[in-house]
DNA sequence: CGATTTATGTTATAATATTACAAATTGAGT
DNA sequence: ACTCAATTTGTAATATTATAACATAAATCG
């Protein structure tokens, strides 16, 4: 049974994490089989480490993590990889961070509006279409014909907000 | 005189561009005596390189530029004058191209909604309240707080639209 | 199976950015 | 103008992020 709720913004700080491992590579096989796409054993280890937090990893993380793995692997294999996996939804760039979440998403609006807590580095997602159409609407007003938005937002997630304590 | 219009978004190809550059320089000059800030040689140099185009330019490029105009420079000289320039609004970072763009209003609402041309590469600035204040309600809405927001939106100026031919 | 495409392994290197410390310059107070 | 402290710049080294180029292996398709 798929989820009922809508919400990739922020899950409880200590709720089972391997639920959303799981149902991350479930999406995605599910994704790959429809679109015959080749979802091989290194890509999935790859989207299983982007996933093993709601935090963006960085591309050498994800490395030292394979290697960790015992798998032969250099920074291309991390690149390649994750090509695909944005290429196809599975995974998200925050381009101000340099680092990769997981999205759990792939067939859905991807207009990419990342909410980024300053405080535990989680990262959730928007995509309201009404942002996007907002901003489409206001670059047309000085002629800008829009064909991707970038949005990554800085602020503090609702787990975070109350936390003054150590 | 002052312009009229806000536009920052994307003068014609063929405008008079050492004019822009002055008015950038000016504009710069005017803030730092305003809030005591030291516009040094350097800093005004590195502001007159990001301003030589409406293109974003990368850290390596103006290392390079320095160089040419025989100016001892290493990373740092750049990084740290830019690192001024970002901060006190002369320049902004693009994040999803590892490159700095200038900008006239230091003093203006800086909510950094940049229209980013696919085909001349140019930059505009849209900063328009109305987008950051829906980004700002819709994260409220998962209870997210929003401190900074990053937009940068890819697609077609005015200017290009209509040049399909070479 | 054999040919072709697709994916991965491997080495090297490019592009972007920071750290750490030394020297020079500036500004404030005298 | 002189001294001190703070700020800015110079310089060398290195860290971090990303790609190019080419070889090998694996999957797909006739």
């Amino acid at each position: 049974m798929p989820k009922l709720i809508s919400a990739t913004a922020f899950p409880a700080h200590e709720h089972d994490h391997t639920v959303c491992i799981a149902d991350a590579l479930d999406v995605a096989e599910q994704h790959c089989v429809e679109h015959q796409l080749r979802f091989t054993p290194l890509r999935r280890q790859v989207l299983e480490i982007v996933w093993s937090r709601h935090a963006p990893i960085g591309a050498y993380e994800i490395l030292d993590e394979l290697r960790n793995e015992s798998r032969a692997a250099a920074p291309p294999t991390v690149y390649r990889a994750l090509e695909f996996l944005v290429e196809h939804g599975f995974v998200h760039k925050i381009e101000s961070l340099n680092a990769f979440v997981g999205c759990d998403k792939p067939d859905g609006e991807h207009v990419g509006q990342f909410l980024i807590c300053g405080s535990c580095h989680q990262v959730g997602e928007l995509d309201d279409p009404e942002i996007a159409k907002l901003i489409a609407k206001k670059a047309k007003t000085v002629g800008f014909d829009v064909s991707h938005q970038t949005i990554e937002v800085r602020g503090l997630c609702s787990n975070c907000a109350g936390e003054s304590h150590a």
